[in-house]
DNA sequence: CCACTATATAGCGATATTACTATGTCTTCG
DNA sequence: CGAAGACATAGTAATATCGCTATATAGTGG
């Protein structure tokens, strides 16, 4: 991996490295959601959930489409779908192991 | 995922989610290394991958053993394997696949 | 056009990260 | 002990991120 890769694949990984923005992601791997619902699912107000959709989607991570006056956000990059399980084993190795 | 836990993995992310360290988990993956031998391996400064080296250790991501003079990092969690792999995905979603 | 809803963005202070230099701490060797 | 090698850490200035408020933009219905 050189530099840039690096450096590309960092700023991937900056994009989700936030409390709120893995709980958008969770949110929206069942299916897609407007920004209103977003915020309310995640008990947050309008201005910071538009902020972190949009650092999201400049990456690659999400993507929108209009539906009149509300816009739907959902996962573009399948992939952090899969870092999101990564981190789920790092955080509970052992969910419902013996102990 | 509730806010606390969603904190913790956001932690673990944010350590991984920089140029340089993504390089040093990878140069990690075959076999442990010691200090110097990252610095060079990456072309960095050995007071810098020191550091780099100690924000993964206290996040558990790496941890390391004394040998003398030298101090040898290797990969703690397996899982920040697997988050490499799927940015990796990310950056190269097909590579060599037909076209 | 006006009022209202939905979303985006500008601006800002507080805090965190980054990269770097210098220096401190161990350890080994003579 | 004293010097040198290997690593860690303190201090710092530049930059980036965060969370917030206020405001701007776009769409809908009357």
């Amino acid at each position: 991996m050189d530099k840039k890769l690096a450096t590309h694949a960092a700023d991937v990984l900056k994009a989700i490295a936030h409390p709120m923005r893995l709980q958008i992601v969770e949110a929206l791997e069942g299916s897609e959601m407007c920004v209103g619902d977003i915020a309310d699912a995640l008990g947050e107000k309008q201005a910071i959930t538009s902020q972190q959709l949009n650092i999201m989607k400049d990456k690659g991570i999400l993507t929108s489409r209009r539906e009149g006056a509300k816009i739907f956000y959902r996962i573009e990059d399948p992939n952090v779908v899969r870092v999101l399980a990564c981190v789920y084993n790092h955080c509970e190795p052992r969910k419902r192991g013996r102990r």
